[in-house]
RNA sequence: UGUUUCUCUCUCUU
């Protein structure tokens, strides 16, 4: 059981819910061992995160059924992707229904709503749920719950509050830590407030929390968006000085950033370095390649790593292909454009 | 005791 559980939880992490599933079946089948509420647990998550309710749903029931009854993890794992796809009406009634089954809502389940309701666009009730549990002594909000209300407050342009919530979170036995800042400078570059993301920055150092990938990547992000792209470059190189080892994410960051400015050739060679330093593109990597080629009229070298892409295991998508199309109907060249299309459709990709 | 909750990047003057 451990064995399969644990190859179950790696397809499940690789984004292979499917054979995560079947691996899953030949196990019961096979009889040797049968999964245990973990197992369940872990495929139910997995399959959730991809969109695949459907069969959480029924294996939910077989759960039951084999007398394994939902445990908080079960639930938990329910409430929070009902809450990441918006259903929060749903997310609710599971919550009471955990309640009825003598399953208490603890801070992971409170935390999954706080954050269902931020996402949903409802920071005040978000906020308003926060100060009900600061007040209470059952449950307490933690640095999650205080993140997730900030972000909210950041995601909703409201960057002025979410700084309040911030300044007041320590006196309530909450300090921040790194997320916490990186929440806030994404909430400032967000406003175009870049400058204020940088003395963050310096702020965080000041307290004796150390910059990580992410708030260097926010940074160069605020930096690139609001046509600074120098400095968020020089950024970039004093990272590399520093032990904080770029993510794919910041190159894919840096070549959109500078693909609006430098020329192809400094692009495609940042995009070489990236390779030398051994950071493999991903599908947003290409998809900002063929933007920036596509954008230049460079049909053909897009088209070189549009099959790179493909070569490299990963599926043009519809971001993929908004931008072939774009760029090809902006050149005049509406023919090629249905092809694409057609190709679209080929490959089951729903055009939006 | 391993499973559940928070942060960054790709379409943008569509």
């Amino acid at each position: 059981t451990t064995v399969y559980t644990i190859v179950i939880q790696g397809l499940c992490r690789a984004v292979r819910p499917i054979e995560a599933f079947e691996l899953f079946m030949q196990m019961e089948l096979e009889g040797h061992c049968s999964a245990d509420a973990m197992t369940y647990n872990i495929l139910i998550h997995g399959l959730c995160k991809n969109s695949e309710v459907g069969k959480a749903r029924l294996l939910l029931k077989d759960m039951i059924e084999k007398g394994y009854g939902p445990d908080k993890y079960t639930y938990n794992t329910l409430i929070s992707s009902l809450c990441k796809a918006g259903q929060m009406a749903e997310a609710n009634r599971i919550a009471d229904e955990m309640k009825a089954n003598g399953c208490p809502p603890d801070i992971v389940t409170w935390n999954s709503l706080i954050d269902g309701l931020c996402k949903a666009g409802h920071a005040d009730d978000a906020h308003k749920f926060l100060r009900h549990m600061t007040g209470s002594s059952t449950c307490s909000p933690d640095i999650i719950s205080y993140n997730s209300v900030i972000a909210g407050f950041c995601k909703a342009g409201r960057v002025d509050e979410a700084m309040k919530i911030f300044e007041g979170m320590t006196a309530w036995g909450c300090p921040p830590n790194v997320r916490t800042y990186n929440i806030l400078a994404w909430g400032f570059c967000q406003s175009f407030r870049v400058d204020d993301a940088r003395q963050l920055f310096h702020e965080m150092i000041e307290r004796g929390c150390d910059p990580d990938v992410v708030s260097y990547n926010t940074l160069i992000d605020g930096l690139c968006k609001t046509a600074r792209v120098d400095e968020a470059y020089e950024l970039f190189r004093g990272m590399l000085e520093s032990d904080i080892a770029p993510s794919i994410a910041t190159y894919n960051t840096l070549l959109a950033g500078i693909s609006k400015s430098y020329t192809l050739e400094e692009v495609e060679h940042l995009f070489k370095d990236m390779k030398k330093r051994g950071c493999k593109p991903d599908r947003g990597t290409y998809n900002i390649m063929i933007h920036a080629l596509c954008e230049e009229e460079e049909f053909v070298e897009g088209q070189r790593f549009l099959q790179a892409m493909i070569k490299d295991g990963y599926e043009p998508n519809v971001v993929t292909y908004n931008v072939l199309v774009r760029g090809l109907c902006q050149a005049l060249k509406v023919d090629d454009a249905y092809w694409i299309l057609q190709d679209m459709a080929a490959r089951n990709c729903i055009p939006d």
